[in-house]
DNA sequence: ACGCATTTATTACCTGGTCCCAATTCAGTA
DNA sequence: TACTGAATTGGGACCAGGTAATAAATGCGT
């Protein structure tokens, strides 16, 4: 039997909606159910299946996720997902080149941000309130295509001035080989709540 | 008139009750109305006069922001806004630090942001259709905090290796303070691609 | 004692849901 | 064709966390 266009069935209606509310986690179900052309408990149900919370769960949940990275560190601030982290060691985060990352005649991913992705992997790994760059010596070493996942691994390697300063090498790989590499001087305001400000005293909030 | 301690005056109250707000975005009306000891119709009144919209605004925002910031490094195809270009020699860029580029924290600019500018820049300067960076020598001489307009001028010092390579200089300003300096080595496609490889000398600080 | 600010209480209403139960529709099969 | 089970729809009760508006009570200074 030929299904009207409209009403989809039930798998590939699921499937549309959390694509729907992945791309916008701040519709409701009122709008998803004129979207989907199905009664609003239809929606409800499909999002009792699928395990999608509520609107305003979804909302704070991302709050809190933004929250969270502002208290304890800046984990949500970070391009990449960190996959691993030892403060004051190492830590590994991972990036996929996804189509807003590349130029899009050549599919090559902008420096930028695989540069971001190792910045703000240098940053995480440091355990400090406040940790900036100071400078970075880096290497593109091939550039990285449309789908690639880049695996950054940083290492702190040492910690001196005080503590006022760090240094921190990461290395990018897709799959084995190395495409990036990057050596980053990070400044740590040095203690737990004050001494040393990073950079040249920077105005506190 | 000692007041008691438990029942602070309206101000007070009120600053106390921004403060509770901003530490903690989450909380509802009911549980400020506790802690300061006064009805919800008060804490309610409280939040008017000053403006504090209610807990699920609040999380909105938080959500809204985080969900921005997520987009804006992304999205972007240049970063900055290019005011002035003369191809192969100089370009001007203009980029304005705004919320979703800082630390929610200190509001002070997260580098990759500072870096993607001038990256952008560098790149742009470079009369060829692909462009890309091989690596980068960069300092972030100062912080950038929120608000403040960077101005990134770009010039080209060098074409050598049969056109293939060019340097770029980069310096970003706000107002008649230099906060960042780059210096990139920029490939570019010289006739035909290739553009694959890009270290070939690895001198480390 | 009066008057004004402040505080509290009350009620109606809103959004965006949950939970539960019943009715209806649809499609395939005995 | 009638039956069955899944899918869909509808409705009511209830909830949190509010807005808005109006009224009543409480301070407190003069």
């Amino acid at each position: 039997m030929v299904r009207a266009i409209e009403r989809l069935p039930k798998r590939q209606r699921q499937q549309q909606l959390s694509r729907l509310i992945v791309d916008n986690p701040f519709i409701a179900d009122r709008e998803l159910s004129r979207m989907l052309k199905v009664s609003i408990q239809t929606i409800r149900l499909d999002r009792l299946e699928l395990g999608i919370p509520e609107q305003r769960e979804r909302l704070k949940l991302m709050a809190e996720r933004s929250y969270d990275a502002v208290r304890s560190l800046p984990l949500d601030e970070v391009i990449g997902d960190i996959i691993d982290l030892q403060l004051d060691r190492s830590g590994i985060s991972m990036f996929e080149i996804r189509e807003e990352h590349v130029f899009s005649r050549t599919g090559i991913a902008r420096g930028h941000h695989v540069f971001a992705q190792a910045n703000s992997l240098a940053v995480a790994v440091i355990n400090d309130e406040i940790a900036l760059t100071a400078s970075a010596d880096i290497r593109f070493i091939r550039s990285v295509k449309l789908g690639e996942k880049c695996i950054a691994k940083g290492y702190v390697r040492s910690i001196s001035g005080g503590r006022s300063k760090a240094k921190v090498e990461v290395f990018t790989y897709v799959g084995e080989e190395m495409v990036f590499q990057g050596s980053f001087i990070i400044y740590r305001s040095a203690g737990e709540a004050s001494v040393e400000r990073g950079i040249e005293d920077a105005d506190r909030d």
